[in-house]
RNA sequence: GGGCCGGUAGCUCAGUUGGUUAGAGCACACCCUUGAUAAGGGUGGGGUCGAAAGUUCGAGUCUUUCUCGGCCCA
């Protein structure tokens, strides 16, 4: 008797799974048979499933949060081929927008070349091999984490066929008639005559005239407000003719004060913040004043003021708006809203229906809507400005303050917030607003509580602006008539410049005379073109259109959206409101959102921080597998923790199912036996089998259960757990004795084999959408003939492997093996025996037990010599162990008075 | 500053409509095994459920406040 006589297992499956390395080596097999290929042939005319890939801007490596989405989009799509459907993804960039103007900027500043002398064709040509050359890095990057996709056929928002589509988009809403010109403040240089992005501003000191201003109070709820003023402070005087409204906020506590100095105000009552007063009354030298009133701002709601020159024209109401960005770090609790000159007024105002004007034209010269200052320049304005206040008895004070101010970083000139011409699509005009909350009713989200979040996003949000003054992008294909001011709406304009952009790009626009685009109906000469540019939000909304509608191979629309939560206000919303302004529904049947990346702590990743784990780094150190472990075991819900004890955690999960894996492949010596187990004749089986059995036909419906409502850290959870409990601690520890000691051709030995087979095909494929490597490497090892796991679908069990009678009888019998297993610990602890094998059971058991128990011997389920069971009436389960008599079978090791049955 | 979301063992996660002593796996400690061996098995310790107050016979679960964190907005 040796060990020859012991069937061991054996297997080329090494333990070490050196992922690092053997990850590309799978990655160039997936090449070589051209896997994504194999896919679509292999479930042609089957259901569609397609994520549809929300772009990354290319641009700069790839971090966690980017990692994240395109594995879980990766695990998604594997999981619907494999549930048996023809599942697509086709991956995509956003490639237009200012940081690649920045980059290519900053180039410039680097060699001294001045961007102004470079013609703007030249320039887009550069930053469109910018973004070529970053989609290149991405794909690689992407590959690498075992995403499979489209990649030879991947879209972007700058192709040809893109840039024409998006003008074909934009047409749809000229046509219709939503989208219009308005007004709206933007960071502009009077001296460069240009508008400047936040990235090009300099904050440097500048000093600025300060005035303290009354606006009287015409009709206010408060009856003592009646005949008062109420004060406003601002460091911009020339805005004053702009004005259009008062914001308040209505958590302050205000105060109605009446003067009693000499001079001009003498028993005028004013409203300021209370908080504010004696930096007031310092300002304004103010000696003696009574207070009449305190109250709370929410009391100064649907208050109407007039204009500081109401006298001399401006005869329109001032309303009093709330406003959360009212505080009282400086000035009188109330702030002077002009639409026309600052991003809050704008916004505020838009809210309550007062919409800006072009009240300065790019030199900064006041226009023709500003009565009175026409044609003078802001900068020079603040003393006429002052100077009819003060005759217009409006002005209580005004001084001078140095504070840091916009500036221009190339001319160093000081900025102003300008109301600049603008296109908007109307939310209203044509029921955007209905149309898309509508659509999000009828869209799935997970998780859940992303509809709301979208929801109230699109219940406020203003008038979408499609217009940037930039060059790289799709250039607005608008042209106004320069008489009429009226937009040229023809639809064969836009498509004749659709059709020009299809064949060459977006360039010519800059380059080619207009009379190209206008084709043979209109005169050039009658019509200005557009220079600005579409904003990237309208590029990547409009995805579906170029990408889904367009390629026979994909659906429109898409059966799923999937990015991280930011995106409820950027690519969810923005192709919603582009599909339903398009197409009247969204262009999603459903949309998951994930969270974000942080630190171990909870922290968001940072540099300053020193907590940030890139992508590349886990690569190198732990491989993709651990990284999709990852992704698939963390709640995407909420925030995704990482670091690299996290990591080391899932490694050490990682290796106990590759450990699975090996124990599965060593006792089958590599050879896979695919077994039909619609022809398993159960009863044929011992009983244990016929419980593992019915342990898998759960397992997998839990497993389908959780990947339709994609939760998938709660099925990576369950199907650990079975690796480790089911499998390790129970199913293979028992019958490690049949598969080493019995003769090969035994009927309990083969029916384990049945089970080793059931088992390893089972895990192979619920393992496949998360370890994509592994299982690809397993896979390759089995089935010489066959080209991936991928190319695999999901089993069906037969409904008879269900059995929740035996189970019950099982879940019992665990709990007695609970109990001698606390037993044997007993003995082990006090040095009587060390080996289970070494132990012998006796079992007490209440009667009841007595069916149960019938056909089990304990001493398999229990890994002992020898187990006796001694029923009695009403006991408790009490075990006895003790050391084994006898000698020990030098093949099965088990220990017994009598020679061995099966050995000797 | 505002809106939304979240905080359950060291880690990843469960915890039904409020109802026994809050669970699982991993990690950890100790022991066993040396025929899954840089593996495998067993036993065990570990939680003021972010904090406080309230509602209730009873709160991880409901309410309020606070605190910490994240996203979006300003």
């Amino acid at each position: 008797m040796n060990k020859s006589q012991i069937n061991l297992p054996k297997t080329a499956f090494s333990m070490k799974a050196n992922l690092p390395v053997r990850e590309p080596e799978i990655l160039e097999y997936w090449k070589k048979i051209n896997l994504y290929e194999e896919l679509r042939s292999s479930s042609k005319g089957k259901e569609k499933f397609v994520l549809h890939d929300g772009p990354p801007y290319a641009n700069g490596n790839i971090h966690m949060g980017t990692a994240l989405n395109k594995i879980l989009k990766d695990i998604i799509v594997k999981f619907h081929q494999m549930d048996g459907k023809d599942s697509i993804y086709v991956p995509g960039w956003d490639c237009h927008g200012l940081p690649i103007e920045w980059k290519i900027e900053e180039q410039y500043k680097k060699n001294k070349k001045n961007k102004n002398e470079v013609p703007i064709v030249e320039f887009r040509k550069e930053c469109r091999s910018f973004a070529e050359k970053w989609i290149e890095v991405h794909k690689g990057q992407f590959k690498r984490l075992g995403v499979v996709g489209d990649w030879e056929n991947y879209y972007s928002t700058m192709s040809y066929d893109a840039e024409a589509q998006i003008v074909r988009e934009l047409g749809k809403f000229l046509k219709e008639g939503s989208l219009y010109r308005g007004f709206k403040p933007v960071l502009w240089s009077t001296v460069e005559k240009t508008a400047l992005a936040d990235a090009e501003v300099e904050y440097q000191d500048h000093k600025s005239d300060t005035i303290y201003t009354l606006f009287p109070v015409k009709t206010s709820k408060i009856k003592e407000l009646e005949n008062s003023e109420i004060v406003i402070w601002t460091t911009t005087p020339w805005t004053i003719p702009a004005n259009k409204a008062l914001a308040f906020n209505e958590a302050l506590d205000y105060i109605l004060i009446e003067l009693h100095d000499e001079g001009d105000f003498k028993n005028k009552k004013i409203v300021i913040a209370e908080a504010l007063l004696d930096s007031v009354i310092k300002d304004c030298s103010i000696e003696n004043f009574q207070l009449i009133k305190k109250f709370k701002g929410k009391d100064l709601k649907d208050t109407i003021c007039k204009h500081p020159f109401f006298k001399l024209g401006y005869e329109y109401d001032i309303p009093m708006l709330e406003a959360r960005f009212v505080t009282t770090e400086q000035g009188t609790g109330i702030v002077h809203c002009a639409p026309s000159h600052g991003p809050d007024d704008f916004n505020l105002c838009l809210n309550h229906g007062i919409k800006a004007i072009e009240t300065v034209d790019g030199d900064g010269k006041y226009t023709k809507n500003v009565q009175l200052f026409e044609g003078i320049h802001i900068f020079k304005a603040n003393p006429i400005v002052i100077e009819k206040l003060k005759e217009q008895k409006q002005l209580l004070s005004n001084g001078e303050l140095v504070h840091s101010y916009p500036h221009s970083w190339r001319s160093k000139a000081p900025l102003v917030h300008r109301a600049t011409p603008q296109w908007f699509i109307s939310m209203e005009s044509h029921k955007l607003r209905d149309k898309a909350l509508k659509a999000l009713d009828e869209t799935t989200f997970y998780p859940s509580k992303g509809k709301e979040r979208l929801k109230a996003m699109i219940e406020t949000r203003p008038d979408w602006c499609v217009s940037r003054q930039r060059v790289w992008g799709v250039p607005l294909p608008i042209f106004v008539n320069k008489k009429t001011k009226e937009i040229l709406v023809d639809d064969e304009v836009n498509e004749n410049i659709a059709n020009i952009y299809e064949k060459e790009g977006s360039d010519c626009w800059f380059s080619d005379s207009p009379q190209r685009f206008l084709g043979e109906k209109y005169k050039s000469d009658d019509y200005e073109k557009l220079s600005d540019i579409v904003e990237v939000w309208f590029d990547s909304g409009s995805t579906h259109s170029f990408v889904l509608e367009k390629r026979e191979d994909l659906k429109w629309p898409a059966s799923m959206y999937l990015e991280g939560s930011d995106q409820h206000r950027g690519w969810f919303h923005s192709s919603l409101l582009e599909s339903c302004g398009t197409r009247g529904r969204a262009p999603f049947e459903s949309i998951l959102s994930h969270g974000f990346v942080v630190d171990g702590k909870g922290l968001k990743m940072s540099k300053s921080l020193g907590n940030v784990i890139s992508p590349e780094d886990i690569l190198k150190k732990y491989g993709a597998d651990i990284l999709r472990i990852w992704v698939a075991s963390s709640n995407y819900a909420e925030d995704l923790r990482i670091d690299h004890s996290i990591l080391d955690q899932h490694a050490d999960s990682y290796r106990k199912i590759r450990n699975t894996f090996r124990y599965l492949l060593g006792n089958l010596n590599d050879n896979f036996e695919k077994i039909d187990l619609e022809k398993i004749d159960l009863a044929d089986l011992p009983e244990l089998e016929q419980f593992m059995l019915h342990k898998i036909y759960i397992l997998n419906k839990n497993f389908k259960n959780y990947f339709n409502n994609y939760d998938f850290h709660n099925l990576y959870k369950e199907l650990l757990n079975f690796c480790t409990v089911d499998l390790s601690a129970f199913y293979f520890d028992i019958r490690k004795d049949t598969l080493y000691c019995d003769p090969i051709n035994s009927k309990k030995r083969q029916s384990t084999i049945i089970l080793l087979n059931i088992i390893l095909n089972s895990l192979l494929r619920w393992f496949a959408p998360i370890l994509s490597f592994t299982t690809e490497e397993i896979y390759k090892l089995l089935f010489k003939n066959d080209k991936s796991i991928h190319l695999e679908k999901f089993f069906e069990f037969p409904e008879k492997f269900k059995n929740d009678i035996l189970n019950l009888k099982w879940q019992e019998l665990i709990k007695i093996r609970n109990i001698c297993n606390i037993s044997i610990e007993e003995k082990r602890a006090s040095k009587e025996i060390g080996s289970s094998l070494e132990a012998e059971l006796k079992i007490n058991l209440d009667n009841n037990f007595k069916n149960i128990t019938q056909n089990i011997d304990f001493s398999e389920l229990c890994i002992t010599s020898k187990a006796e069971i001694i029923f009695e009436e009403k006991s408790e389960t009490i075990v006895n162990t003790t050391k084994a008599k006898g000698s020990k079978c030098p093949v099965c090791w088990k220990i017994s008075e009598e020679p061995c049955p099966r050995h000797s």
